[in-house]
DNA sequence: ACCTGAACACCGTTCAAGT
DNA sequence: ACCTGAACACCGTTCAAGT
């Protein structure tokens, strides 16, 4: 599988090509946050870059590639992120909890990410996306699921948490995620959604998340412990963290 | 706001015009059932119908407006199926369970209109959709919301649940519907994903349920009844149902 | 080997003409 | 008042020519 047979000479020209892309897709993002998603178009992509339509399409093979590129860039963050989070102190719950507000906070701080995200998601932009893209988006979402998967056999080895009957690592590795995936998306792009409208979102999303870790017995029990005064410390470290990290030019 | 200016006799024409929407709709579904969601163009759908393109954009603002309406069908599906879900006898736990595996059976047994419902939320489709449409989406959602809430505040009544403080019926609706739009998201459409692929769905759905209810209070506590068992149950009942009720001519 | 941009083709949308 | 479908316009994609 790995490609040994390539050599040395056109390392450069490889390295220069990517970045190349990133600046498309960095271009991309701002049209996106601008015009939203209507306004970007393959040609304004052009005009506003500095290369030809052709050398475009030799980036991505289509529109839809496009936006599954950005979703991977958007997965990309999303990891610088997590393990951000995994270094701020505190015991399993309150790193799970961690994971969970970065992962919200991004949804916030940048909504066009998520929202290019979610947008690949969609059968019209799977069809269309390159399959070697597509497998990249899954790699990057293999590694995002192992450091979930990891917190929580640590927090076994550790003995604050225990598997019950049909339980599995996996299992719960996907309904921290499914939780996470749904609030965010709820909550982020329908603001119009009536109800949910006067919800605060970070005590909501708190609130799931000592559900399931109560309802996993994962202790220390929201009853035993503030979870709101670890929320508001996690979030001050992430905020102060990383404000003018890399790559947003805002 | 409310329009009592209109008089009766255009009534049967707007029935005769609703009655052709809906059969464009149904079109729409089986090009997006036989070609994937890039085979369903305008020129295809007007090609197979009995109207003119003209018609058509009377019908729907743009293609996207048509995601929308689909979209709408496919809330006024789920709204039913769990009108139903709620006739199943069982204590609450059990019917937020019929709840949850009604929209899971849902997303598998028509992966085309919960797909829908997914590209709808895409910002691309919302900017290019008619106001009126998003309403009547937002409509049937608050509708759908109201029920979870129903269910929320009769066990309360009824005393198999106790709200804690920071929970609010309309927080713990919105937990749960992150819940279920999450995990179904997850798993219908991609079925790609290495690591959750090897889950199976519904004992997964079920502990995500039960976790969320179990750190709720929620009583019976899963410890103390078999849901597997009212699982099973609730799915036979839903099965045997709706085997041909309408629509759908597959 | 890679870039260019004019040309192409597809498809979403409109509108003058018809009934 | 509503339907029609040819015409239009936009935009995604390609490819012969250039360097």
């Amino acid at each position: 599988m790995t490609a040994k047979i390539t050599v040395e000479p056109s390392q450069k020209r490889q390295q220069a090509k990517q970045l190349r892309e990133q600046q498309l897709l960095i271009l991309a993002q701002q049209i996106l946050q601008q015009d939203g998603f209507a306004g970007l178009t393959m040609d304004r992509l052009t005009a506003l870059s500095s290369v030809s339509k052709g050398t475009i399409y030799n980036h991505f093979c289509s529109k839809e590639d496009l936006f599954t590129a950005l979703s991977v860039d958007s997965l990309q963050r999303q990891l610088q992120l997590f393990q951000r989070a995994l270094q701020i102190p505190g015991h399993s719950r309150e790193q799970v909890l961690a994971l969970h507000l970065a992962y919200h906070r991004f949804s916030m701080t940048e909504p066009t990410l998520f929202l290019c995200l979610l947008t690949a998601t969609t059968p019209a932009v799977v069809e269309k996306s390159s399959p070697a893209r597509l497998a990249l988006r899954q790699q990057l979402e293999l590694q995002l699921a192992a450091i979930c998967q990891q917190l929580i056999t640590a927090a076994i080895a550790e003995g604050s948490l225990q598997l019950a009957a049909g339980q599995s690592v996996d299992a719960l590795a996907f309904v921290q995620w499914a939780q996470a995936f749904g609030a965010n998306a709820l909550l982020k792009p329908t603001q119009q959604l009536g109800l949910f409208s006067q919800l605060q979102p970070q005590p909501t999303m708190l609130l799931g998340v000592n559900l399931l870790l109560d309802g996993l017995n994962w202790k220390p029990l929201s009853s035993d412990w503030d979870y709101h005064a670890s929320w508001q410390r996690i979030m001050t470290i992430l905020a102060t963290e990383a404000p003018g990290a890399d790559g947003q030019l805002n």
